[in-house]
DNA sequence: TAGTCCATGTAAGATGTTACATGATTCA
DNA sequence: TGAATCATGTAACATCTTACATGGACTA
């Protein structure tokens, strides 16, 4: 059986977007289409039917928007439980799973930490992933050598640019608990 | 409707190892769960499916292994037609969708390059991915130039990480050239 | 002989994609 | 008035996840 209750990725990406401020449908597909979070699908197909799911658990809630002379939309606002699970899923703690998996869905979480949990939260995940990564990058660089030798060159140079990834990301927690300590 | 003839990222992952050398469902979900590929699921209800779905389509075909004292397994190869296919995938284009949506997929691609399609389309592929983040990287820069100020600290620096993320792998498509040239 | 590893599968359901569809409003 | 944009949706399908299930072979 499946998780019923909550969220998908794309789920919670709704989620945060609709918890700073009431979106429509139309908005988030915009939202998508323009940002830098174009990673997600702008397509109706995608969204309108994540938006009914989130209602339907009662994460959501929807009110028709009819100003005159303005086209009908509906915009979405969190209900308390809506608040609540989102909030839950920020404060997940990060596992070998989470970063073998890969990173995208733990830099979403991140980018909403402030706004959803505060930045004493922010500080807790960076330092969590910091050492998670701590723990990974080793058993990867492992994995290089003992079979550098019989890997052809592109499949070596996709090993060292994920290696590449991974030590970036943890030179970037550094940077960013830095800068979590001079805004206090 | 949607393409019924070839196949997902899952799929080609499964097809560029099984065209290295004939492998199992096990041999596979192993690999998966032992290796840097990690990223993908090693269950076996995405396993075995998806391999049916492989024949299904003509690009894989399995026979049955039965050796006596050994326990049966049926190991999969490519067919012509699975290989043709595999190929394709390989020599496809970069797009600014490719690059935005997710860059795994890329590196998934270039790890088989050598084998799949040489050492000539390896070095075409790095150029064209390094074009595309040549002109893509800024349009991220200014976005984030325009809304720093109204951003969240942790947004700004997730976005921040994405940037890292493209322009470290623009150092490394220079780098792999470079790796390449020298080679030859 | 009991536990572990090898090896393959199915069922139910959630999620996501592509394509198709509709109608209102704004603007040139 | 015709095109573009706003705004929401459905249908069909592929894919993937989780959980459940089975049985043979090896090893302590």
């Amino acid at each position: 059986m499946v998780n019923r209750s909550s969220a998908s990725t794309l789920g919670f990406a709704l989620l945060g977007l609709i918890a700073q401020k009431a979106r429509s449908g139309y908005d988030l597909r915009k939202f998508f289409s323009s940002t830098p979070m174009a990673s997600f699908s702008d397509s109706p197909g995608t969204i309108y039917p994540a938006l009914r799911r989130l209602e339907r658990r009662g994460l959501i809630r929807g009110q028709v928007d009819r100003e005159r002379g303005r086209r009908r939309r509906e915009l979405f606002q969190l209900t308390p439980h809506g608040r609540a699970e989102f909030h839950r899923w920020l404060q997940r703690g990060i596992t070998r799973a989470d970063v073998e998996h890969g990173v995208d869905a733990l830099i979403l979480r991140f980018a909403f930490m402030d706004e959803g949990a505060g930045r004493t939260a922010a500080f807790r995940f960076l330092k969590a992933l910091g050492k998670e990564l701590g723990e990974y990058i080793p058993s990867l660089r492992e994995y290089l050598n003992s079979n550098r030798p019989s890997m052809p060159l592109s499949g070596r140079l996709a090993l060292e640019n994920g290696i590449l990834r991974y030590e970036t990301l943890l030179g970037w927690t550094k940077a960013a608990m830095a800068a979590y300590r001079k805004e206090n």
